[in-house]
Order: C-alpha cells, then structure tokens, then sequence
DNA sequence: CCTACCGATCGGTAGG
DNA sequence: CCTACCGATCGGTAGG
C-alpha cells in the first residue's frame, strides 16, 4: 500500500488494510501492532488514532466479512426458484469471493473464534446463516426431485468448504481467472449433489 | 487426560496430547506454556523436563501428522492400480483420518505456517508430497479414460479441502460414524471426477 | 517436581 | 503524528 520514500497519510482504511494481510499471513495472535505501525511507516501509538484496539480491528474485518457473504449469496440467488440454478449462483458466488478476497477468507476461518465473546457468537451465528441457506438449496433440490445425494447435511459441508479453499491456494497471476475457477467449482458442486 | 486431585506423573506424551488440544482450541499462537502446565497441574517451568521448547512441541505435531498422512496414504493405495480403487481408498483413508485425528489435523492446517525454518519448508514438502499423489491418481483415471473432468488439479484441491474439512466439524457423539462419513465423501470424490 | 527470576515484547495510555 | 512509559505476560533459565 504505502511505498518507501512516499508520504501519505493513514487512514482506518489503511490500517485495516495493513491487519489484513498481516493477519491474514500471520494469524491474528501471532500479528504485533507494531508490525502493522511497521507496514504503515508510523509508530504503534498513531495507530490509535485511526482504530479502537487491536480486536476491533479483527472485528471490523469478520463482521464486513461475513456480512459481505451474506449479500453476495441474496444477490446471487434473488430471484431464482430452480434449486439447480439457485445452488449454481450460491456455489459461484461464494467460490468467487474466496478467490477475490482470500485475505478476509483466511482470516475469518481462522481467527473469528479469538473475538471476544459476544461477538464470537454474533459473528458465528450469521456464518451459520449463510451455512444453513446453502444447505437449504440442497435440501429443496432433493425435495424436488432434482438432486441425487444421500446426505444433504454433509453434502452443504463438502460444497462450502471445497470453496473456501481456494482462498488458501488461488493467485490472481496463476493460470486460471477467478471466474474460471469459479465456472469449475460450481461443476463439482453439480456433480455432488448429483444434479446432472 | 489428569483428574483433579488424581496424582498422575506427567510423561511426554501427556504435554504433547495437552498442547494438541490447546493449540487445536486456541491456536499456537493462541496458548501459552502456562496453560498446557495448567492442565497437566504442574507449573511451566516442569514441562521443560519433557520437551525441549514449545516450537518443538509444535514441530514433532506437525511432523508425526503429515508422515503419518503419507502412511495411510501408502497403506490404502498399496497394490491397487485401477484409478478409481486408488482414488476411493485414497480419499476414504484421508477423509477418516480427518475425522479420528481432529485436532491434529487443525493444528497442521492453522500452524504449519508458525514452524521456523528449515522446519517449515520441510514439512511443507512433505504435505506437498500428499498432494501431488493424490493429483497423479486423477491425472491417472484421466488418462486412462477412466475419469472425466475438465482440472484434474482443481478437482484434486476440491477433493483434498472437502476432506480436511471433515476434522471441523466431524463429532463422535454426531449422527455419523467416521466410517460413514468417509464413504459419502468418496462417492463426492467419485462424482466430482466423473468416475461414475 | 518446585521457587525465583530473566530479558523481551505485548497492547495500550499519558501527554503533548 | 511523536516520545516516554505502563503493567502484564510471554518463553525460557538457574539452581536446587
């Protein structure tokens, strides 16, 4: 973000920026606010002008998160009533955001559970919101007549999870776009549910 | 492990089975010594008489882990030559063994990154050896016509994550075993190479 | 196995 | 935005 030699100012978005990718590298305990002064070119103090407390920070970052999940899964399936094409909007939508923003996902799958509580449970309860609504898709598909799958429960698991990996792996200079990925991914889950 | 008021004498096995369900809960960075001496009910100074640091803690979890994984991978697929045998029994040893070792494997998912080198990179080679076996069985059916899919690496990934996974959210007293939960993973497996 | 203690570093505050 | 500084806690050692 900030270049040697350059003079900007700080602002809450660049620290938060700055508690991303520390965060996101080195997990939220094993990240000093001095590192984040560090990357910002201040010392620790000047931070506390632009944030409340190293847990804020985390907070900020779950909440805009999970919430960010949350929208793009409503945008993604507004509208739609065919559990095929529900599930192939939710899956699409949700494999994309973890290749866009792999830093959130790392850090949300990692460290929501070092909030203090009650905003570990707040933040868990709208996961398991977004959770529970895939899972939804899947039930209704089957309900339908339209998937083939034994299980739904584990069926929801293997789908989400098989898309937040990609977070830990997907480099926007690597061979496939995003939306590549994203095209591919939405064929597993298909092909799990047994849709096809 | 130790019963209040039970005079139990603490052994190396019992720091490393109290670290493993410390930094699984908490994180590596998450836990300090005080706390695994806390639940064996001695001081932290005594741990030192059976382990050599808290880095050596985690690097001999780590290491048992990722050998062990290449143990049942070698176990499970020893013999078989047919594509879709090797990828079934390769993926039903890996999904159970996320779900029987939980704690292990969050551990190594989370806290491989925190090893110092050399160590990090070694035991990163050693995943990445898991890794490159389970996508050569895919590259395998999908060159022997067997399996049908368009990212042998993508679906190798996809087939991976969904089953470690399994160790976040798998619990014995659940409505599954970990037998049945590896045989509806393998058949997710199955479908997503179209090998059925 | 313990008490006593070490230097280092942590998140955060005072005060300007 | 800074320097100076706080109490707390960290991993680890000395010495018995």
């Amino acid at each position: 973000m900030t270049r040697t030699g350059e003079r900007t100012t700080v602002t809450s978005d660049a620290v938060l920026d700055s508690a991303l990718t520390l965060f996101a590298a080195l997990g939220y305990h094993g990240t000093a606010l001095s590192q984040i002064a560090g990357a910002l070119e201040v010392r620790t103090p000047s931070l506390y002008n632009h944030m409340r407390s190293k847990h804020d920070l985390l907070l900020t970052i779950v909440r805009r998160t999970v919430t960010g999940v949350l929208d793009d899964f409503t945008a993604a399936t507004d509208g739609l009533t065919d559990p095929r094409d529900r599930l192939l909007a939710a899956t699409r939508a949700y494999a994309l955001r973890h290749a866009t923003h792999r830093r959130e996902a790392i850090v949300v799958n990692r460290d929501t559970s070092s909030l203090d509580e009650p905003h570990r449970s707040e933040m868990q309860a709208l996961r398991r919101t977004h959770d529970h609504a895939l899972r939804a898709i899947i039930e209704e598909g089957v309900a339908a007549g339209r998937f083939s799958i034994d299980s739904p429960a584990l069926g929801s698991f293997a789908i989400r999870e098989m898309c937040v990996s990609v977070a830990r792996w997907f480099r926007d200079d690597g061979p496939m776009t995003a939306e590549q990925v994203a095209e591919e991914y939405t064929g597993f889950a298909l092909r799990i549910v047994g849709a096809e």
